[in-house]
RNA sequence: GGGCGUAUAGCUCAGUGGUAGAGCACUAUGUUGACAUCGUAGGGGUCGCAAGUUCAAUCCUUGCUACGCCCACCA
């Protein structure tokens, strides 16, 4: 029967068979309820890790599995070395993401959002939050993820929301935050801005099409074009001049066509008008002919069309040049309706097209859409200007062609330019101090080859469009009044205040960018901005201790200027009272895969840097990889090859998938799912668990002591060094946060030296010494495995012994400890050398298994005497000996087998046929004599010997000697056996 | 067009300026006071290609090839 109970630290007996799903659960529940994942150690010095918050109404996948797992690897290292280990949790509200799923959840029911009101619409996703946002933190607790669960956010609690009101309300008075109308990556199906990031360019099949735009009043002029030699390839008169595009629907709203100004072909007809080859006849808009440097004169005619409102590239010609912007398209990308009727438009354009200037509200109200075209989708208004201009006789031609097309990365759709107002950050600015952060060290990037990408994307950095026309988010604290002036503040009656009684004020319909209030987790999470100013009100300690919520606590607004200059100096109080932020920012690290380091790192930084006095959000930034299906594939839910880090955990147990998670995690590279090696670690944990039983059944119990125990016996001695080898290089990995290579080292330690060796090797004698040593060495394999298989190894540690209660969760991480007996070390080598040479031959040689063997070691050395006499008993379990013999081997066929210096003789008279050794032997001394002759080789040339570092020389040497005198031997052994 | 990464055993991956390692798979085997989710032994790689530097290159340099990713305004 399973204990069902979490352990008291006393002793009792373990099922033969390791069953993860029966003891994952009651550990969780027992560190949760007894706050072990945050012990209280107000004196010890802080570590600090934000997680990476979740959507909150997401659920667990692999990527998750990774990400959490390596957090949690260090958490739990940094908690057992003493630290006051915090590890922020909280969920994101996710703005686009959110809504969008509630959205869906409306139309499945054959409703929509425009039946609801802001308010209602707004609860609905509040009803949803609360239904389903408990699932990821449930799976969380399910990968065994020891975060501080009692200071649990979400980047919409009351105090969060405040702290995003207060950044934006600053950097708008710094004059960081702006409202501006340029053009903005439209998404037609959300109906709303989004930022540059949030689109993905893809290379899609489209078409170019080739049309004439006739000049005006049926001027012509002379066309010549030439090859690349000067050769004149075609001269003829022209009454137009050829335009390329693939998208003609943006036609009717050019406002000019530009040339290079040094293409000679249109020299001539620069600052001549041409007709837009759409629209009534009768009202056909003329555009200048400028010249810009962005034409590329060697593609298509040289000649570009000009709609600022509607193209990037465009815009900055249009820009440049005074080119008015016209909009074409509603927010749903249909051709608009509202605005002038077409003529008067028209009209407009053409006094603005000969020079006339208007105010950007007059031009908006220019709808150029003619009549036919008004209403319709833009593919469906594309068509029919195709078709029209075809009809006309104006077209030159179309190709296919694959064009590079923007998608908005959730939507799915085509990103419609478009000409909008919108609240920027000046991200430039912001961009400054996190680059000199990294270039000075004070942020380090792991792997640092991701260092380049950040300088590369925050040196070229664009303006940051936060402004998003959703419901769900944070509210942008901005209100307008009738004449158009903007107050930005804290609330309604600080707008007001500024604004003076009489006005009626509006506030902003946008919310920002989920990412904006996501980049000030590092700090809103730890009680920015009242913190600063308060520390003793905001103390986490106090919180959790209390059981009060985040969101009821008394809150004071903290002056900027005098939060500024708290910010660097922390508060001098200790441990207990001082503010989290005060102790634990910067943070320490921050784990997050690479897909978000601009997103959300780096606007982290950018934020952190800028409320925090300068100082970074994190000292480290790991950046790890994406984890792929099994065939090298992105995992996603249209291609059907998600695996679900539930199922593995159902299947293999929490501490097999995080053991996968860590080994596979090398620096820079991916992580392809290979559930084999969750298997193979769920079989280490069942390894595991059965030498922990086989200790407890002969007696072995926990060690009391931290220290290792005094040995006297060689293989205690050398499993002791072996432990001290296995953390040195265990803490060496973790400083350098290499998780595959600290899985690896603690799994061969387990395996190979713990259950294949020393188990192996103490089977014989139990002795005090032994059960003691045994004991401690167990007892430090589960506090250093403990961070990666957190689940059997706080079992076994309960299970093994009478310890004062204290859990494993917060047990101490090993001492540096004695170091390694360099002799005890020889002779176990030694000894598993012979053990293993003896096993090869007798393996080799086609000896049954089970066959005794006597064996002789005639003139031993002294110290091999020694050896031989401590640990015999041992040899002859492990290698089927009937006993070792101090004498020479009666005359006869015998093998030889090697170890050090000494030369084993194993009689094979009625055992063995004689011709399979003698084939054994050859082929031992044609590989001796091969390595003898390859170094004799190297030490002969004289520009190694010369050259060569000393240490390799010697190394040559000693390893020549080795294999040359084994050679001897062998030959020797040869010749006996006739 | 820029930038980055990866190419090592059948598969998934470590690694080092001195003739290569792990897990899984494979072959043989089942004796030893836990463990067949196991034990023991074994086979298997001119370390993508080419040139260079070096006494010595899988590792450093350059070029090439293949695959992947990110960024970028060619209508």
């Amino acid at each position: 029967m399973t204990d069902t109970s979490p352990g008291t630290g006393t002793q009792s007996a373990l099922d033969k068979t390791f069953d993860p799903a029966a003891i994952e659960a009651k550990w969780y529940a027992h560190w949760e309820a007894n706050g072990l994942f945050r012990p209280h150690r107000p004196a010890a010095e802080p570590f600090t890790i934000v997680n990476p918050p979740p959507n909150v109404t997401g659920s667990l996948h692999i990527g998750h599995a990774l990400d959490n797992t390596l957090q949690d690897v260090v958490v739990r290292y940094e908690r057992l070395r003493g630290k006051d280990a915090l590890w922020v949790v909280g969920t994101d509200h996710a703005g686009i993401a959110t809504q969008m799923v509630v959205e869906r959840q409306l139309e499945a029911a054959q409703d929509k959002r425009a039946n609801y009101t802001r308010e209602d619409f707004i609860a609905k996703v509040w009803d949803w939050k609360a239904e389903s946002g408990g699932t990821i933190t449930r799976q969380l607790r399910r990968l065994g993820c020891s975060m501080d669960w009692s200071r649990e956010q979400f980047t919409m609690d009351p105090h969060f929301t405040k702290a995003v009101v207060k950044v934006f309300v600053d950097l708008h008075r710094e004059g960081l935050i702006y409202r501006d109308k340029r053009l903005v990556n439209w998404d037609p199906k959300f109906k709303t801005a989004i930022s540059d990031l949030e689109v993905e360019t893809r290379e899609v099949q489209g078409q170019m099409w080739h049309f004439k735009y006739p000049l005006a009043d049926g001027q012509t002029y002379r066309y010549v074009e030439r090859d690349a030699e000067g050769a004149v390839v075609l001269d003829e008169q022209r009454d137009y001049i050829a335009i390329a595009t693939t998208r003609p629907e943006t036609m009717l709203g050019d406002g000019a066509v530009a040339v290079h100004p040094g293409d000679a072909r249109y020299s001539a007809i620069v600052g001549l008008l041409c007709e837009i080859p759409v629209g009534p006849k009768a009202q056909r808009r003329r555009i200048p002919i400028i010249t810009d440097s962005y034409p590329d004169p060697a593609f298509g005619s040289g000649a570009v069309k000009i709609t600022g409102a509607h193209d990037q590239n465009d815009y900055g010609v249009a820009q440049r040049n005074g080119i008015p912007l016209y909009r074409l398209m509603d927010e749903a990308a249909r051709m608009r309706t509202d605005g002038s009727d077409y003529e008067s438009s028209a009209a407009r354009a053409g006094q603005l097209a000969a020079g006339a200037t208007g105010s950007s509200a007059e031009i908006d109200e220019i709808n150029l859409v003619p009549p036919a075209y008004r209403g319709l989708d833009r593919y469906a208004a594309r068509k029919l200007v195709v078709a029209d201009i075809d009809a006309e006789g104006l077209m030159l031609g179309v190709e296919d062609k694959v064009i590079m097309q923007p998608f908005g990365d959730r939507s799915g759709v085509v990103i419609e330019p478009m000409l909008t107002d919108q609240w920027y950050v000046n991200a430039a600015e912001l961009a400054k101090a996190p680059i000199a952060a990294v270039r000075s060290g004070a942020i380090e990037i792991v792997p640092k080859t991701w260092e380049k990408t950040w300088f590369n994307w925050m040196e070229n950095i664009q303006p940051w469009c936060v402004s998003r026309q959703l419901w769900w988010g944070h509210r942008i604290p901005a209100w307008y009044a009738p004449d158009g002036a903007i107050y930005v503040a804290e609330d309604e009656a600080a707008a007001q205040a500024k604004a003076g009684p009489d006005v009626t004020l509006t506030r902003d319909e946008d919310v920002l960018d989920t990412w904006f209030s996501s980049a000030l987790w590092p700090f809103a999470t730890l009680g920015w901005p009242e913190a600063q100013s308060s520390p003793s009100t905001c103390d986490g300690e106090v919180d959790r201790l209390q059981g009060e919520t985040e969101g009821s606590r008394p809150r004071r607004i903290t002056p900027p200027s005098v939060a500024k200059a708290t910010a660097t100096t922390p508060s001098q109080v200790d441990g207990e009272d001082q503010s989290l932020l005060a102790k634990h920012y910067p943070n320490d690290l921050l784990i997050s895969g690479f897909d978000i380091l601009f997103f959300w790192c780096a606007r982290m930084a950018m934020q952190g840097m800028h409320f925090n006095a300068g100082q970074v959000p994190w000292k480290r930034l790991y950046l790890h990889g994406l984890v792929r299906a099994a065939d090298g594939q992105k995992m996603s839910k249209s291609k059907g090859n998600v695996v679900d880090p539930l199922l593995l955990i159902d299947q293999y147990g929490a501490d097999a998938l995080r053991f996968f998670m860590a080994s596979m995690e090398s620096q820079g590279r991916d992580v392809k799912m290979d559930e084999r090696r969750v298997e193979g670690y769920r079989n280490f944990a069942t390894k595991l668990w059965n030498a922990a039983r086989f200790c407890q059944s002969n007696g072995i119990a926990a060690s009391s002591d931290l220290n290792a125990p005094n040995a006297t016996s060689a293989v205690n001695k050398w499993i002791i060094g072996e432990v001290s080898e296995t953390l040195a290089a265990l803490d060496s990995a973790m400083a350098e946060l290499r998780f595959d290579a600290a899985a690896n080292i603690i799994y061969h330690f387990v395996w190979d030296q713990f259950c294949d060796w020393y188990i192996e090797l103490i089977k014989g004698s139990f002795d005090d010494e032994t059960k003691v040593v045994a004991g401690w060495v167990l007892d430090q394999i589960l506090v250093m495995l403990h961070p990666f298989m957190p689940f059997v190894t706080e079992e076994l540690w309960s299970k093994l012994g009478d310890r004062a209660h204290y859990p494993l969760i917060t047990a101490k991480w090993p001492k540096p400890g004695v170091g390694v007996d360099t002799e005890a070390k020889a002779e176990v080598e030694w000894v598993i050398a012979l053990v293993g040479n003896l096993r090869t031959a007798k393996n080799e040689l086609g000896i049954a298994p089970g066959a005794k063997l006597d064996a002789y070691l005639p003139e031993p050395s002294e110290a091999t005497r020694g050896i031989i006499e401590r640990n015999g008993g041992a040899v002859e379990r492990l290698a089927r000996l009937n006993g070792i013999r101090f004498e020479p081997a009666p005359a006869g066929a015998a093998m030889q087998i090697g170890a050090g210096d000494a030369n084993v003789v194993i009689p094979l008279e009625g055992v063995i046929d004689i011709a399979a050794e003698k084939v054994r032997l050859t082929k031992a001394l044609e590989a001796s004599t091969k390595e003898a002759r390859s170094l004799d080789g190297r030490l002969s040339n004289p520009a190694f010997v010369e050259k060569a570092k000393p240490e390799a020389v010697e190394k040559a040497r000693a390893d020549h000697a080795l294999h040359a005198a084994e050679a001897t031997r062998l030959a020797a052994a040869l010749a006996r056996l006739g």
